[in-house]
DNA sequence: ATGAAAGCGCTAACAT
DNA sequence: ATGTTAGCGCTTTCAT
């Protein structure tokens, strides 16, 4: 049962070792100026005491924070996997990670605010959805650093996929399995998906194959997918290119359900190799982003911005690679 | 461009708008004990030096922290619903919400060791899997409330599905469909596994199909449902209800390749609503956790547990419910 | 209604 | 190597 007592101070462990707070300071924070008998004899009262420091009042006192705020949105697999290479990233160099989520009834600014009132040193943000207006106040007061979207401010550093390059690699597969007539459905008005549309077209334009340019209004859902499926019916390509792995599959749902055989008749890639799309009953063929890289030069973009490094705005284009699994084949 | 300066302070907003930071702070505050002039001209000042107040330092000096620790788990669908549900309640009576996640390099240990140090008021754990005694050592030091999963210990609330009901009501909805040969995949090791079986069997029982219980070894992945549909492909039931939503797929994905319809030849029930088995493509009929309510019911048991309220261990059962969708039918 | 002063738990100068 | 002192930004008595 729990006592009633308050938790244990660094003065209580000074009292129970017989030494002074700072020097159990100067022990707890495994800084130099302590002898090694009492470092030992500190820590074993601290572990008896089952003491903790208190990061509130650690951070206030130090005025230098080693937080680093996250905001994430529920409902994104590809935010889960970010989030676990951020963790890594930012134990990697010392910082802790505090996260705030962006839910369908949270949202992105209330998210920050919560950040913004407990100190963090830097802002992390996962595809933001606030104008670049917005972003760059924010940067006025605290380093920020976007993920997965483009923001033009000088301020706003940035960590992203080279979403144009991710199609052009989709394109370049289907060139290579020996399709041409290959259409792109794209995401409608996501930040991503002018980059990913001109992508499509400089691929096509480079391998030739400019006549068979086909553009059909997408999304970013499964519906907008299945939409466009039936935009496609009437004279199907041999493949198309999809915005992202839900859009992809719903249309990969209506082109089975009209008796087209995928990849025998007509293959299909995706974007963002979300989790699901590994599912044996999807197996879909995607362009994935490095994830792993992203975080870590999202923590340390972050890092040196608090350290106080006089940059000026980067954004970081990572390149993206392909997933190649069963929705792409030759055409027949 | 970041100007230099550190963020305002309570002091600057006092010396600005001529006042004493006490002034000020009750204001902050929302306390009684300030003029509507005075509060109306800090507020203004507040406003335009872009104040926000220092929760550390807040909560350092007050002592008590309106603050909830969450643990949770990334790739996993189901507790995405349930921060969102906890957002929700939490602000609803008052309280912040601090998140602290696992990952697949991030023990559940470290992710509690982060929400101690930020001197959380209480815990909620989303599916623990640290043994019983260890989450009572935590109880001994803060009000923890675990959710999806029992834990028999007086010091630590409950919150869970009634995971035996949940069955039934599947084998409910087959039987009622018209199936007399239901079996069941299960969860091998997994906490919930032991529940779910029993609901089965007495669902069974209930229904006089005594003869025709069947439980396969299943699991809680893809393949887990893969390998116990070739089990069950020489002497296929007309039904299965399976222990999880993605093994439902698995088990699915096989039963097609081996040109069993579904429903047509065999109907198949998932289990966990997970945001997966919406999809068109999958159209999974499934047993739904009631996500609200038991987020609600966290919250307010880790709240009356702040307050002080002297209560013994409560574990709160909820009902779950049927989710029909196309993976259902009657049998040939 | 307002202000002065103390102190939450800790770290960082500066002593010794 | 160890102790003393002074705050970090805020809330909370207790004055006025």
């Amino acid at each position: 049962m729990r006592t009633g007592e308050r938790r244990p101070t660094l003065a209580d462990v000074a009292a129970e070792a017989g030494v002074s707070v700072a020097l159990v300071s100067i022990v707890m924070r495994e800084a130099p100026g302590a002898s090694a008998a009492t470092r030992q004899r500190v820590l074993e009262v601290a572990r008896r005491l089952d003491y903790q420091p208190d990061s509130r009042a650690r951070l206030l006192r130090s005025g230098e924070s080693r937080l680093l705020g996250v905001v994430f949105s529920v409902r994104h697999p590809f935010h889960d996997d970010l989030l676990t290479g951020l963790y890594d990233a930012a134990d990697k160099q010392g910082y802790e990670l505090t996260l705030s989520a962006v839910t369908p009834r949270r949202d992105e600014r209330t998210a920050i605010a919560g950040l913004l009132q407990d100190r963090c040193a830097a802002l992390i943000l996962l595809g933001p959805l606030a104008p670049t207006a917005e972003l760059a106040t924010l940067a006025d007061r605290l380093p920020v650093v976007v993920m997965t979207r483009a923001v033009r401010h000088r301020a706003v550093d940035v960590v992203r996929t080279d979403d144009s390059r991710g199609l052009q690699l989709a394109v370049d597969h289907l060139v290579e399995l020996g399709h041409r007539r290959i259409a792109h459905v794209d995401g409608a008005r996501w930040v991503a998906s002018a980059d990913r549309r001109q992508g499509y077209r400089d691929a096509m334009r480079r391998h030739g194959l400019e006549e068979f340019v086909r553009i059909i209004p997408g999304g970013s859902g499964e519906e907008d997918g299945a939409r466009a499926a039936r935009l496609l019916l009437d004279d199907p390509p041999t493949a198309v290119a999809v915005f992202n792995d839900l859009a992809a599959t719903g249309l990969l749902d209506v082109l089975r359900r009209h008796n087209l055989d995928v990849p025998g008749d007509i293959s299909v890639v995706g974007y963002d190799d979300s989790s699901f799309s590994a599912l044996a009953h999807i197996d879909l063929t995607t362009v994935a982003q490095d994830i792993d890289t992203m975080a870590t030069l999202a923590v340390s973009r972050a890092v040196e911005r608090v350290a106080g490094a006089q940059v000026v705005h980067r954004e970081t284009v990572i390149a993206p690679r392909m997933v190649i699994r069963g929705t792409t084949g030759p055409p027949r």
